[in-house]
RNA sequence: GCGGGAGUAGCUCAGUUGGUAGAGCGUCAGCCUUCCAAGCUGAAUGUCGCCGGUUCGAACCCGGUCUCCCGCUCCA
């Protein structure tokens, strides 16, 4: 067992025993790749929306915000280019246990036969010269005159059926043409299926008439479609963003490691509308500043890394990752997308509406130009929670197991503890939680020895333990613990707030 | 989906050739009153993942199934 394999599962019992994550539906043997948050798992999860929509909409003049819904019309997914996108039909091969996409399977064999005309026709070029009539070749030689007549053929019959969507015949097309595993080189194929990444539902309680519809597989849509309504009703001006958080659904044919890959998930994403021609450049510019926004968390910078895409999405002219080292290995934490005016002028072709923006600067009307960013939020919890625990050797020989989550993410900010449950102390520490109750996220505990209460907050990531003791009753100063270096100095009753807020307001970080 | 591994208390795990379940930690109640978990007393908690089969008898053997981890695969 690899020392990585290890930290991530000590990860995963951690976060179900103090309440952070819980399998879906447990009782029931659990719901595949879905999950729930446990008390101080949504306070964490709370915490780093709020972190996010406060550094993207708060603190950003240009940045509005938006909470589309999860159910939108089905066109929308035909102009987003996820229905064709998001339904595979796969193949699996017996022997080699490998599974294919039957069209790329009949696309490579196009690609072979391809190559071997164009291997004959270099060929009969470099042979006869200047006086070389390639098109004339092609079409009389009868070898390659055969071999295009396959490729015309394979090309025909598999749309064919992929618009009539017959599977059999499809499977019978790649059997047809002899297409062998690349891997094994066998033969034995099973039927094909036809995955589709979507989940859908209808609308109307009446089958008969009720419509199908989908669970949104990303939330980009929403803002697109809503782009004019929040253009106008909040008067902004190109440049300008619309920033959302909400849940997608993906139907992930294999959905894995734990809260990375899930089939209900959640995304903070953000579109930035631009002047087309300037995109490079916010492109560049988000790309930065995203990355500063990880790195505000403090945890080790080696841990992220950008990942430039080579191979782009047909809707992107530019497109990389931010990935984040996981106990798995580096993985993508956050997208960001130069995804050019292709949305805008989808949703322009098929619902017929005008998606544009009049620029009064320059007199043009044009349909603007979006960078995306877009970041997993269970991905962004695995990543801190993963980044948090630590499990450290002290000097007497004990261990302590400490999250040391970002103060400004922790599930409670403070812990409010009496020395001892006697002498009044109770009586002047709960004075104190409820003092802060409505200003900060505190928790208390006056059960068992200071110390193990000490690591029980530990365990949760809570920054400072604030102890009540005898002094406190006659100089009115109380013990802060900071949790990540276990030191303690003393604070005055009056001067607490302020200094929990000093210590732990993401305002102080950025 | 394929292959490998696993599933026993909240967590980590033990459980002999099949004879109706244990430990440590944690949790709870109480004592003690002590600034970094292991002081004392007591208590709760399990259809041994689920279903079926073999057997007088199954946590253990067999079949199926669900879930998780790893690898492959996939990945807007």
């Amino acid at each position: 067992m690899s020392e990585s394999s290890n930290k991530f599962k000590q990860v995963i019992s951690h976060a179900k025993e103090y309440g952070f994550i819980f399998q879906s539906s447990e009782i029931y043997d659990g719901l595949s790749a879905v999950y729930d948050y446990g008390p101080n798992g949504v306070e964490l999860k709370n915490n780093i929306k709020r972190f996010w929509w406060d550094s993207m909409v708060r603190m950003n003049h240009d940045i509005v915000g938006l909470d589309s819904s999860i159910l939108m019309h089905p066109k929308t997914w035909k102009a987003s280019g996820h229905v064709d996108a998001f339904n595979d039909p796969l193949i699996d091969n017996k022997d080699s246990k490998h599974r294919y996409r039957a069209d790329v399977l009949v696309e490579d064999y196009v690609a072979k036969i391809e190559s071997k005309i164009n291997k004959q026709v270099d060929k009969a070029k470099s042979k006869f010269g200047d006086s070389f009539d390639e098109k004339l070749y092609r079409e009389t030689n009868p070898r390659i005159v055969e071999n295009q007549q396959k490729i015309d053929y394979a090309l025909s019959a598999m749309k064919k059926c992929l618009d009539d969507d017959d599977l059999v015949s499809f499977k019978n097309l790649i059997i047809e043409l002899d297409i062998k595993d690349p891997i094994s080189g066998s033969k034995n194929w099973t039927d094909i299926k036809q995955f589709n990444l979507m989940f859908s539902t209808s609308i109307g309680a009446n089958s008969e008439s009720s419509s199908e519809i989908y669970l949104r597989p990303e939330t980009a849509q929403g803002i697109f479609v809503n782009f004019l309504n929040v253009q106008k009703s909040s008067r902004k001006k190109i440049p300008f963003g619309i920033a959302q958080i909400g849940k997608a659904f993906r139907n992930e044919i294999i959905a894995r490691q734990f809260i990375f890959r899930m089939r209900e998930f959640e995304q903070m994403e953000m579109q930035f509308f631009v002047k087309p021609g300037t995109q490079k450049e916010w492109y560049e510019k988000w790309k930065e500043k995203r990355m500063q926004w990880h790195k505000l968390m403090g945890f080790n910078e080696k841990d992220y890394r950008f990942h430039d895409h080579d191979k782009l999405a047909h809707y992107a002219d530019a497109a990389c990752d931010i990935e984040f080292k996981f106990p798995f290995g580096f993985k993508e934490l956050e997208g960001i997308h130069s995804r050019t005016d292709f949305d805008l002028s989808q949703h322009e072709k098929f619902s017929g509406k005008k998606l544009r923006y009049f620029d009064p600067e320059s007199k043009e009307t044009y349909v603007p130009y979006v960078v995306e960013t877009s970041i997993g939020l269970d991905r962004m919890f695995l990543s801190v929670l993963t980044a948090s625990l630590h499990e450290e050797n002290l000097e007497n020989d004990t261990k302590r197991l400490v999250l040391k989550i970002p103060a400004f993410l922790a599930p409670f900010q403070a812990a409010v503890l009496p020395l001892v449950k006697k002498d009044g102390l109770e009586e002047k520490s709960n004075e104190l939680y409820e003092n802060l109750r409505p200003f900060l996220n505190v928790t208390k505990d006056e059960k068992d020895a200071i110390g193990r209460r000490y690591r029980r907050q530990d365990a949760i990531g809570t920054p400072v333990c604030i102890t009540i003791d005898h002094d406190t009753l006659k100089d009115n100063s109380v013990t802060f613990r900071l949790r990540d270096s276990m030191e303690q100095y003393r604070v005055d009753l009056n001067s607490v707030r302020d200094e929990l807020l000093k210590l732990t307001n993401f305002a102080n970080f950025l």
